[in-house]
DNA sequence: CTGTTAGCGCATTCAA
DNA sequence: TTGAATGCGCTAACAG
């Protein structure tokens, strides 16, 4: 059987209170009869039983979610891995408010932050936007010691505590690389669809795709990139225009949302003879059928459940003021092509 | 505040030790009785507290996992998942023992899963050998009641409960649709590298492979399979002589163990100017390395731990006599490439 | 500084 | 067929 506390107390001679109080690193213990209690610790390798613990604690963590009210599957998805992440919080201890802010508005989102504050939330998530007043808004936070992480688009330069999203500049070279590849040496420009490029995450996928453009894939050069705002009708408009207008653009990096709109572009070329090598973001069941229909060569993907779950625990960690393990916590970027698919 | 078992017995009028028997579904409670607690549970929106209950249980899970002692990376991974799936067992109240058979040996195993069924095990995993002797072993187990599930290759045609393992067919369709684009229209042969064709999942990988090999890259011939037996040593001389053979191999798929060995042939080649793309599954430090050295062009990877872990969930579930849901244990199959890199 | 005690939400004897 | 009482491993008042 594994040893308890008591165990522990007994091999210490001590109380089951002083065991406790050294676990939890809590005042009001003599440093020697600490070492006792260590010592037993170790000679029993004790290990704490945390549901147990979480059990007699009782604590409940209040954390709001801050997220913008984009129409795109993605943000669906985060918000309902939300949700659920809420479900098993009765629980995981954990309940979860969502903020709904306008979608690239950093006012907007500067007040929603000061405003969440007020509740006095064990830890706030944030879809970040990069601008000072943002910034602002998290250090006023930070200072009060609440904890703050970036979920899926980060804020440089800031007090954020973590950032729980995928390595956008690896994710950018990654897309590069692949398109590059599939194109093998033929000559063409680039096409790059973002929805906007203030908007941290997208800036980061772009520079890291340019970089892997520029230093291997000396034949294909990249147009300007076009900003959609995630919206779908918006980057269908765009991406038949710039089919039209450039006859030799072979290959396409879709680094935002919008999916629908670009998949009825790319069919609208395709019924003109026109194949473009393309790559988008985020797996749905939109860009899943492009997949399987050969629209889309290349899906990377986040998973926004993981995404969720990784800043839940993070936050928690804050809370109980403990270390996070960062390698534990570092969200993977999915490439999905038509045969491995979930 | 969620309610609990005492809000329930009083809603419904009864004590604990009835909610508790319904809660169970055990014996001794009258219909009527029942269906009152039933209706407390569902006005009060009652979800058991999971932790709480397994705390009161004190019930533990005897498991077994039966490895093959091979020496490649990939099994070492596995191994340590399950020993790292062990100390927190100590949490979640599974306790595991390994047992050790040698490799591709199908009678061996056999002898295994019977001698591990009289310890009477809660659960078994296993890494299967496709053989008939095997598929008696596992009836047997299953027949009496214990729960086995696959891990990483299954078992067809037989009793099993569950695999947990990735889909092998199409993880050689993915290699093949990779390879294929890679190469682009050129034409040669293409070799393949298996550890041993009687493993259902080197099996099922070389018939994902082949048929999309066949189906969309005709210009690219498959050479007949090298056998490796997942030793390094005998994977570097096949695939050496392979190379010497056959000036016109463009390309490698290695769709099993043996990765050093693969590793060092292909530097040789590199060194007499055969640059072959290459495909290769597992990540490890040294498939790693082979990525960033250009050595490798993509790395397939089954996340062990995650196998592992799900096998467990599984057998626990199926130990508990519950059902699992089937899509949340999938495994999927990872793509690396130098730029994705975790 | 240290110990006693009463739960957390649930399962399970043992009586009734 | 039902209920009261006890304990799982841990935390947290409250005393001393």
């Amino acid at each position: 059987m594994r040893p308890t506390v008591h165990d522990i107390a007994a091999e210490a001679g001590v109380s089951l209170a002083t065991v406790d109080r050294v676990m939890n690193a809590r005042p009001g213990v003599r440093e020697k009869t600490k070492v006792k209690v260590e010592q037993a610790i170790e000679k029993l390798g004790y290990v704490r039983d945390v549901a147990a613990a979480n059990l007699a604690k009782g604590r409940t963590y209040p954390f709001t979610f801050i997220l913008p009210c984009n129409e795109n599957a993605f943000m669906g998805e985060l918000r309902d891995a939300v949700l659920q992440a809420n479900e098993r919080g009765r629980i995981e201890r954990t309940q979860i408010t969502i903020v709904d802010v306008p979608a690239f508005d950093a006012e907007a989102l500067a007040e929603a932050l000061v405003a969440t504050g007020e509740s006095n939330p064990a830890g706030i998530a944030v879809v970040a936007i990069q601008a000072d007043p943002v910034r602002e808004a998290v250090r006023k936070l930070t200072d009060r010691g609440i904890p703050v992480v970036t979920l899926v688009s980060d804020l440089e330069d800031s007090t954020r505590d973590h950032y729980a999203g995928v390595d956008n500049p690896a994710a950018g070279r990654t897309a590069a690389t692949l398109l590059g590849r599939f194109l093998s040496r033929q000559k063409g420009t680039i096409g790059v669809l973002a929805g906007s490029l203030s908007v941290r995450d997208h800036q980061n996928r772009f520079s890291g795709f340019s970089e892997i453009m520029a230093a291997h894939f000396p034949e294909l050069s990249i147009l300007p990139p076009m900003e959609g705002r995630d919206d779908s009708a918006l980057a269908r408009k765009l991406v038949c225009e710039a089919v039209e207008a450039h006859p030799d653009m072979i290959g396409l990096y879709s680094l935002g949302a919008g999916n629908r709109g670009l998949i009825a572009a790319l069919e609208e070329a395709r019924t003109k003879g026109r194949e473009l090598v393309t790559i988008a973001h985020e797996l749905s069941a939109h860009s899943r059928e492009a997949l399987e229909t050969g629209l889309f060569d290349v899906v990377l993907n986040q998973d926004a459940g993981h995404e969720v779950r990784s800043a839940i625990r993070v936050l928690k960690a804050k809370a109980d003021g403990l270390e996070v393990i960062a390698a534990q916590e570092r969200i993977r970027i999915d490439i999905f092509i038509k045969d491995n698919l979930p």
